[in-house]
DNA sequence: TAGATTTACTACACGCCGTTCAAAATGCGG
DNA sequence: CCGCATTTTGAACGGCGTGTAGTAAATCTA
């Protein structure tokens, strides 16, 4: 969206507003996300906000579900660098403990951006529907290879104990995905992809319950919980913490 | 709500006529939530499905969240009554198997009912505020009971393998669920409803992400994946499927 | 059976929303 | 300075939840 390149080489003062007019946009949005969850992202309310007219919008996106997944693919890049920094404050050396840092990561940002949680993970607004490419799939395929290398990093312990899941075998996956793991580790087998997405799921998992409120009255610590289950986690794949 | 226990045997035309249109009410609402999501629940649109004003599901249910609470108790229970009886399919003598029968109607129920699924475990509709209480959490607390059960049936095998979690005291869980636990199971320890939170987690995190479509893009088949998380769940509380 | 009361419903208004469109304002390049 | 593309406005359309006033029917009461 919103992809001109400039036919004319300079024009530059225009571009240079309309970026910066975007960026406000953008900004705005977040906040009144952060402030009143997903379903505040409202284009009359952005621009009440910026004194302007809603119709105004439309210059910049051309509907509210373009803004939108703009929205979960800057949120969404957010999440993976802080997970990304968080993890490799931790040596290779480590794998175990860089899978719990990505972990610990994670959940931190969502209690910190439960709205931005929302919006990545669940019905961002409604009626939206994701596009099936886009910025927000990319940086899904982006944690997702990052788990991936992390998985690769633990696998020569974990393999051993994955013995009772069935076989796999590389058509099954997303080939973007396939592509990376086998350029970069040429010999892990399509079942550490199943891995993957299994430890997705378990990292997934404590955090979409807690965000939506799910365990908050049943304990009021889910920190404590969510350290303990990926630490299991760390320890099902023949890993230390 | 319509708690109405017929003072006079007869005279109840008006009662029963209430009880239809509620029901009714709830039906079509369920029914436009099955085609289009959550957020086809508008009162307009049930109104203009029943040939009715708006205005008038307000004789009924106090504010549309309400209607949506109430929706979200009956789908709710729907579920829990939909994962037990799958569950006691399976011999009590068989802890591992019911597990596995519990998590298979579970995630089968989720795919079936998607927007069931996205009414309990999401933003239902936008700016909905689930109340404290309710149909909704007595549903909630059923499950969890339900699953303290079951890893109140594994504890005797799952108890050695949880070394490495932190210890617990009663006092950091709802109460309601302590108090049920500690009449069923007076042997049980904190530790095991720790435990039961981080397998409802479990349970949780893959069916969420592909309910939520963060799946389907990157594997085929999620109900493999499924299927080998769920039996390494089994196999990490010391049972087999 | 006649009157009083409760209930179900309509019609309308209010303010919110996304979206569209013609017209007006703006500001850059020549 | 003019021409022109871009940006913005303001009004409109339809849809939403929610109140309020009024009406007609069903029920209760005397």
């Amino acid at each position: 969206m919103t992809e001109d390149t400039t036919p004319k080489p300079r024009a530059n003062r225009r571009a240079r507003l309309r970026e910066q007019t975007t960026g406000e946009i953008k900004d705005i949005a977040l906040r009144l996300m952060s402030e009143g969850g997903p379903d505040a992202i409202s284009l009359r309310a952005i621009a009440r906000e910026m004194g302007m007219t809603a119709g105004a919008i439309y210059s910049y996106f051309r509907t509210r579900d373009d803004l939108v997944t703009t929205l979960i693919g800057d949120v969404y890049s957010e999440l993976v660098d802080a997970a990304q920094a968080a993890r490799d404050t931790v040596p290779a050396s480590d794998p175990g403990g860089r899978l719990m840092a990505w972990a610990q990561a994670m959940r931190e940002w969502a209690i910190n951006e439960p709205a931005g949680f929302r919006l990545i993970y669940g019905d961002p607004v409604p009626g939206y529907q994701a596009p099936p490419d886009g910025p927000g799939k990319a940086a899904e395929l982006r944690a997702c290879t990052s788990l991936t290398d992390l998985v690769a990093a633990a696998w020569p312990t974990a393999a051993p104990l994955q013995k009772d899941g069935r076989a796999y075998t590389w058509d099954e996956f997303d080939s973007n995905l396939v592509a990376h793991v086998r350029e970069e580790f040429p010999d892990l087998p399509p079942e550490a992809l199943a891995l993957t997405m299994r430890v997705w799921g378990r990292m997934h998992g404590l955090v979409a319950l807690e965000i939506y409120g799910h365990l908050r009255p049943l304990i009021h610590d889910p920190a404590t919980i969510h350290h303990d289950e990926m630490r299991a986690l760390v320890t099902s794949l023949g890993l230390t913490a």
